[in-house]
DNA sequence: TTGTACGCGTTATCAT
DNA sequence: ATGATAACGCGTACAA
């Protein structure tokens, strides 16, 4: 077993008392027997045991992130920003992945909140009031990145998706294309992809362009979506351009075009959403609204443990500025 | 504060030695006590504190997993395949970026130790003395994923990135290509791209070729290493082919050639490393090595868990199989 | 079958 | 300035 507060005490011949002083830099403590402290420190190569410490304190030092899934391309920044700034506090992160699973969420939260976690980052395309319920029931600090709560009452860290997505359909109908295409997810769900679609909704109509469900396609994120939301779209006639709700549908839409021996941007316009890395590696390069994925991980990060330490937050429900990264694959 | 075991004893007019007997299922218990217990624990919605257990039973189910970063496209495979595997094991995980500075690792080691973790995965493209020695000084059980230590001391999961190179620069030559340049790290360090390079090396000396320094480059594993190194490159001269010691680097190097009017494949074969999902989604597809990056993270994670559970492992150098993926890279 | 009491390694209060 | 000692919440010999 490593040594213990009371090996080190035994050997500098002092109390326990004297070394937790120490090792705290709590109160004043005689130089002379601070010395002797640390040379036993030293000589036993002592590192004081952060459980026992958390088990007296009531705070482990270590902070929950809950996401859907990391090995889905747009986690990993801002999961990369939230550890950052953790590690700048002397925070730890233990990572879960839900897979946007309703039952695993809540069985992480739980467990999350039995490992006494100071705070949880909480990720979701979708949020369901179950959730909101359960951080609730367990007194679980907690910022809310990528969605918002209704109401005022949970912290978050989010973009204007709808704003944005009315953005980015906007600059396709000034580039003067009229039938715009959608692939994304389906609308009745109360999430962040939601809201794009709304964006994509109203600016059409505000430009008097008449919605065709043709034009539509609901899969989920990913490339193949992209791909095949393409092939179906175009058995039902021709298309102008595309909104993609992610970057990697574009990807797929563009390479479904390509096979199609339809050029983007020459023929065909295509705009994504969040620019990942390799939207500005992908031939062409794509066109799409940048989401701050750092930012959110590190803002949401620094909320939280404003917030566990009881310092007022700036603003509770924090939205960063997007931005539209012109590219190639909008002409 | 929440409730504790003192409190369900309480309600439920027994010991706390009995509510911790229905706690673990241990021991025989009474059904009628048992259900007293049970119901007690219901109407406080009553969760163990596991700190607390930690602290008596030395382990915390947690599991440190240290990667030099998150947002490199390589380890969020990794780290969802073994946090899969310790979900079902009831681990979780403290996700540590490094960026390979050995200064960080060790502090995140000495962290991870103070926090009682019951073992640690721990990955980098480099392997320095100095992280085995301070492992070994703290005892922490330690599985090595992506590189491989010296001797047989420290189980590890790993491909044989030396053959891997070797096939892939083979499958160019086959191809009926001489001039093969390498964009890649240097070889100058212990690591897995090391070996790739020593890979690519050995497979033109087999086959006759000379090594030709003019068509090396060595940066980083990123995109633009590969588009910086084909400009260098090809100041020296014209290539049939090139080797790249990642699929990032083959992207850039592709969109380089592509913005120098040269075609891929028709006039340059290349071939990446790892098969990150934006290989077979980039245009062209690339053709790749594929390391099993989910299993590495999962076998390695249960690799560890039965060093913790002191069960005998079938192998203490673990090494996973890869394959060429041929797309359309490499005519 | 159940309860008492100690200890896990700390911090913090109260004396001295 | 320093030392005893009581928690923190739990598991587990040992007793009963």
């Amino acid at each position: 077993m490593a040594a213990s507060i009371k090996d080190v005490a035994k050997l500098a011949g002092v109390s326990i008392a004297t070394v937790s002083r120490v090792l705290n830099n709590v109160d004043v403590v005689n130089d002379d027997t601070k010395k002797k402290v640390q040379d036993a420190i030293q000589a036993l190569s002592y590192r004081p045991n952060i459980v026992a410490r958390s088990l007296k304190t009531q705070r482990t030092k270590t902070i929950g992130i809950l996401i859907p899934d990391i090995s889905n391309q747009f986690y990993p920044e801002v999961v990369r920003g939230a550890e950052d700034v953790a590690n700048i506090y002397d925070y730890n992160i233990i990572l879960c992945n839900s897979d946007t699973d309703l039952d695993k969420e809540k069985e992480y939260i739980k467990v999350l909140k039995e490992k006494m976690v100071d705070g949880m980052l909480y990720m979701s395309s979708q949020l369901d009031p179950e959730i909101l319920d359960l951080i609730d029931e367990l007194e679980l600090k907690t910022v809310l990145v990528e969605t918002k709560a209704p109401g005022k009452k949970h912290p978050s860290v989010t973009i204007d998706n709808r704003k944005a997505a009315y953005d980015a359909t906007k600059y396709l109908i000034d580039k003067g294309n009229k039938r715009i295409a959608y692939i994304g997810m389906k609308k009745d769900r109360k999430n962040a992809v939601a809201k794009r679609y709304e964006g994509y909704e109203k600016a059409l109509k505000d430009n008097d362009i008449e919605l065709d469900p043709d034009l539509l396609y609901y899969g989920d994120l990913k490339a193949p979506a992209g791909y095949k939301g393409i092939n179906v779209i175009l058995e039902n006639g021709s298309i102008d351009a595309v909104f993609c709700a992610s970057d990697e549908i574009a990807m797929g839409a563009i390479n479904a075009l390509r096979d199609k021996g339809i050029k983007c941007p020459e023929e065909v316009d295509v705009i994504g959403f969040n620019d990942i890395y390799e939207a500005s590696i992908f031939y062409p390069k794509i066109t799409t609204i940048a989401q701050p994925m750092y930012d959110m991980g590190s803002v949401g990060m620094r909320m939280l443990i404003k917030i566990i330490n009881n310092k007022p937050l700036d603003e509770e429900q924090y939205e960063l500025q997007y931005h539209l990264v012109e590219r190639d694959s909008v002409k």
